[in-house]
DNA sequence: ATTGCTGAAGGG
């Protein structure tokens, strides 16, 4: 009785984050599910990144709680935060950010669930920027390592936010990967909140139909930044722009979708980047570090014939 | 595990 890791961990979706863990290391990805999390550090400089993102986050907007009592009700809330961007761009605001978005690209069976940081709308010029903020610690530039993950990320927003332009994402496939059933009514909170933004839809299936449609009339991605912040001093210390390829994003979604479900072995990193390992909770427990090891040393041992 | 039949992302 096999189950994918896909079956196992991440039964309906992944996470976008689930995809640039896995492009860090995916051998840490895979323990970070297997093994007892007890032996998991504390991280003070994630917890720093996640409150510069709030404090960003609230700049623009103040969170408003809402009531779920269901799974149907989680979605639609999700589904109104998302509607709210784009209707806020097509009725004059720029400025969006933690904005959810979900899709399934190339058709390979596997649905993704993310946050954008930061999506900026030029009504003049009718186009749509994203942009991620990554905090560092130190005031170094970001690493080959970090600058691919980064990459990965922003290329895959943009992938599922353009989808929803183009039309491209069925009610079928959100309800089967969510597991919503679309004809399910909101509950009395939800149906309140809807009704603040002037949205009388009772259930996802109309929700998603008005989300969809709305989509259609705004512009695909046209630009993608990151912006480096350093943690302690807040101030900016690089810029970049990532350039969009999408046979490139294709083809590693492939390789990682190959891991998720379970037609190839974990793959850990390589020796040239296995300076990772010194930051790796699992170092001391990790086969593929094992394995790397004893081939470098038969290659010594051949090298000294 | 902080979270894990699911807030996602958080940094290296």
């Amino acid at each position: 009785d096999f189950k994918t890791p896909l079956q196992r961990f991440r039964p309906g979706y992944l996470w976008v984050s689930d995809l640039t863990k896995q492009n860090w290391c995916e051998q840490q990805l895979y323990y970070s599910f297997t093994v007892p999390g007890v032996m998991v550090e504390d991280k003070p400089s994630m917890k720093e990144g996640s409150s510069l993102h709030l404090a960003r986050e609230l700049a623009v907007h103040e969170p408003v709680p809402v009531k779920v009592t269901s799974n149907e009700d989680i979605w639609a809330v999700k589904v109104l935060n998302l509607l709210g961007t784009v209707q806020g761009f097509l009725n004059g605001v720029c400025l969006a950010r933690e904005v959810p978005i979900f899709g399934a690209p190339y058709e390979n069976g596997v649905f993704f669930v993310g946050l954008i940081d930061e999506l900026r709308f030029d009504l003049e010029l009718y186009t749509v920027t994203l942009s991620e903020l990554k905090t560092k610690t130190y005031k170094s530039p970001p690493s080959k390592a970090q600058k691919s993950q980064h990459k990965l990320q922003v290329m895959l927003y943009k992938n599922l936010f353009d989808d929803l332009v183009k039309g491209q994402l069925s009610k079928e496939t959100v309800s089967k990967h969510l597991r919503v059933d679309l004809s399910r009514e909101f509950s009395d909170d939800v149906t309140k909140e809807l009704e603040k933004h002037l949205i009388d839809f009772k259930n996802l299936n109309q929700l998603l139909d008005y989300l969809f449609q709305k989509f259609q009339a705004l512009t695909c991605i046209n630009q993608l930044e990151i912006e480096y912040v350093h943690q302690e001093s807040k101030e900016t210390l690089f810029h970049s722009s990532v350039d969009y390829d999408d046979a490139e994003l294709e083809s590693l979604l492939g390789h990682y979708v190959k891991f998720w479900k379970g037609e190839r072995e974990v793959l850990g990193v390589d020796i040239e980047e296995a300076w990772k390992c010194g930051k790796c909770d699992f170092s001391d427990i990790c086969v593929w570090r094992e394995k790397k090891s004893q081939e470098c040393s038969n290659k010594n041992r051949l090298k000294r014939k």
